[in-house]
DNA sequence: ATAATATTGACCACACTGGTCAAAGAGATT
DNA sequence: AATCTCTTTGACCAGTGTGGTCAATATTAT
């Protein structure tokens, strides 16, 4: 399944998506296969027709999201720049991208990252060493410190630039899980993912 | 209980400290009272003496929890400040107070904040508006923006300081949780907010 | 000793779990 | 229209965990 079996893939999109919203809320153990079924639309003989096990549920899901992820990073990431703002930003609209598709994406693999689910844990162990978490220190740390002001903390502003990324990125997922599923937003995220940028270059750089 | 019965001030806290994290981390529902009561260290029967139900559990210890914070709050708080550092200062060293007594004490409120169980969602609606979150509206909104710089957008600084802020925050509980319970920190910690409010009282202040 | 109170944990009916499988549905081939 | 193949269903299973009870014990006060 996800390559192997022949299946209508709007059906794949939706089985994805319920799983990953259960796996990332509830954790392996505590997520249920009725809850997935039931959200996903889908008879409960299906799921285990083309997975066997919940286990088998989660480890392939988590190969196939931890994929893509990785896929997109190194498809639109440029490993050579240096200035912080252009590489957040980047991993910033990256993250918007794959919440469009997959809204709970990142918090699933957040989680699977710290899943301590016997059954699975060596599994998703395996992967991790793999995974862009250790890419991600050598990005922000070929960082280019001389376009810093003068006399102010270089790695306290960076953790600041970071937290506000964050912040951003939570705040609008909120918002995007209250709202409807349609797309108002694109430019005018953007705008403001931009107007946030302005506002820490004044601040912190020359 | 809590105030009615007599009971060991010891054991309550222990009561509290187990259901506290245990709801904090699965919500109304999903939190077993087996694993509260494994966790304080208690027997099954106590805990259903001295509240009858699970709803009056869960409904006294965010009695309890609610008027314990806003109590802090007003005790510690000047609402006539009109400096954003002043404030979130005091804000941020509470916060920290209340977590080294209930390390779970903030997460349980802010999940209890959007629980959506039926049994107790309106008991809690009930404290909500006498909660401080609006006065934390007015608290922040009251803030003297003609010590910003002219030219920067002060509503972003501000949501840049207030991410910053809760950014540490994180981090330090997730490093707390960690490392054992003894208090390393106080006065670093203390030390790394005021670094971080000067760095932003350069970059944003006149 | 006795009475009163605090505390235990085995026990209950029941809801829900991951997983199964006979049967029904849907399409294609004859 | 009959047969065959493949997909999908959902009632069903044994097992686990649930909130809550209560006779029995441990502890304290008299």
């Amino acid at each position: 399944m996800f390559k192997s079996l022949n299946i209508d893939s709007e059906k794949e999109a939706r089985i994805i998506r319920a799983a990953t919203r259960v796996f990332a809320e509830n954790g392996y153990e505590k997520a249920s296969t009725n809850a997935i079924v039931k959200e996903a639309g889908i008879s409960k003989g299906i799921l285990f027709h083309y997975f066997n096990s919940k286990k088998e549920l989660y480890v392939s899901l988590y190969e196939h999201l931890s994929d893509l992820f990785t896929e997109k990073i190194y498809e639109r990431l440029n490993w050579n720049e240096h200035d912080i703002f252009v590489t957040i930003r980047s991993v910033t609209l990256i993250k918007f991208e794959l919440f469009s598709v997959y809204p709970d994406l990142i918090d699933f693999l957040t989680s699977a990252f710290s899943e301590e689910a016997p059954e699975v844990k060596d599994e998703i162990e395996k992967f991790k060493t793999k995974m862009v978490e250790s890419s991600f220190a050598t990005l922000f740390s070929n960082i280019d410190t001389s376009k810093f002001k003068e006399g102010i903390d270089v790695n306290k502003s960076i953790q600041v630039i970071y937290w506000t990324f964050e912040g951003m990125a939570n705040q609008q997922q909120q918002k995007a899980k209250s709202l409807s599923v349609d797309e108002i937003n694109q430019e005018e995220v953007l705008a403001e993912i931009d107007a946030y940028i302005e506002l820490l270059k004044i601040s912190f750089y020359k």
